[in-house]
DNA sequence: AAGAATCGTAATATCAGAAGTTACATGAGA
DNA sequence: TCTCATGTAACTTCTGATATTACGATTCTT
């Protein structure tokens, strides 16, 4: 199965935004995310319907951020992009027939939806300013040290 | 993405081996499972090479546990089918350059990776014992009430 | 008003990996 | 020897994310 990486992509996107001080062009963000304009829009485009970004056409038009980085979590974000499947493996058939089968898939719902769950709580704590924090701590780490480590990063 | 069904295939086909008093054959398997004889094949492969089951050719031939059910997890099952990947959901870029990227991915690397250590732990503590004891509480429960739920079964 | 910049979105193509299928070789038993 | 069954390579199909093309709609500038 390919990886959709769409939640990575926004975060990448956000991130970004956050930092410039006017609004990014479709074509800027795919730039930055090796991608294409028109996948940035599409995947954008549920974050615009959740309120945490807006867009605006024509010349210095693109896409700014429209909510408070405190108040979002990755969660939100992932809801925003329409819940997409968490998991790469799953079950054969969702109603079987078979008693063997059906017992399989109760002990396998059960451990997923345990992840899922711890998963999906995490993503519930941590909000766009905590990732926007930790790219400022790489920065700060990184443009001290962008190649020979030195003591203050072995502990990282 | 397509879901990944080999672990929820073989552990089907592992109770329905347990089951048995004789080998059963590939084609046998691949009816219980609605698929191709060669998938069981294939997919079995792993479990005969990490010596939980074993095959015989010809007349009489087929696939038989090798293995004790109580000493052998979800997990080891997972690792026998090569570890296949968990979550659907993943990175854009495993080592980019964009330290917004790098922030994002470092955070989300870390959530993926705790849900992914509980569902390890989960598979970690789940015999096939415990997957065939699942199956002969609902083969009971079914057989006392196949249509219409009793009020034993209000509870379950 | 004209023209360019930019988003919105539908339609289509590409790609990756699991699953399905075919083909043929190998080994075991009658 | 003949048949049954596995072993495995090669190829096809299927599915969902991603990539691309195309065209329409809106906004800014001149």
């Amino acid at each position: 199965m390919r990886h959709d990486s769409r939640l990575s992509s926004v975060l990448h996107a956000l991130l970004h935004m956050a930092e410039a001080d006017r609004p990014l062009t479709s074509e800027t963000l795919a730039l930055c995310m090796s991608t294409h304009p028109v996948v940035v829009r599409r995947t954008m485009a549920g974050l615009r319907e959740a309120g945490f970004v807006r867009s605006g056409k024509g010349p210095s038009g693109g896409w700014t951020l429209a909510c408070d980085l405190n108040a979002v979590t990755l969660r939100q974000v992932h809801e925003a992009l329409g819940e997409p499947a968490i998991f790469a493996i799953g079950k054969r058939s969702e109603r079987p027939d078979c008693l063997v089968e059906q017992a399989v898939n109760a002990v396998l719902d059960d451990a997923f939806a345990a992840a899922e769950a711890l998963l999906l709580d995490r993503f519930g704590q941590v909000t766009l300013a905590m990732l926007a924090a930790e790219f400022s701590r790489r920065h700060a780490g990184v443009a001290r040290s962008p190649l020979a480590p030195t003591k203050d990063d072995s502990h990282v």
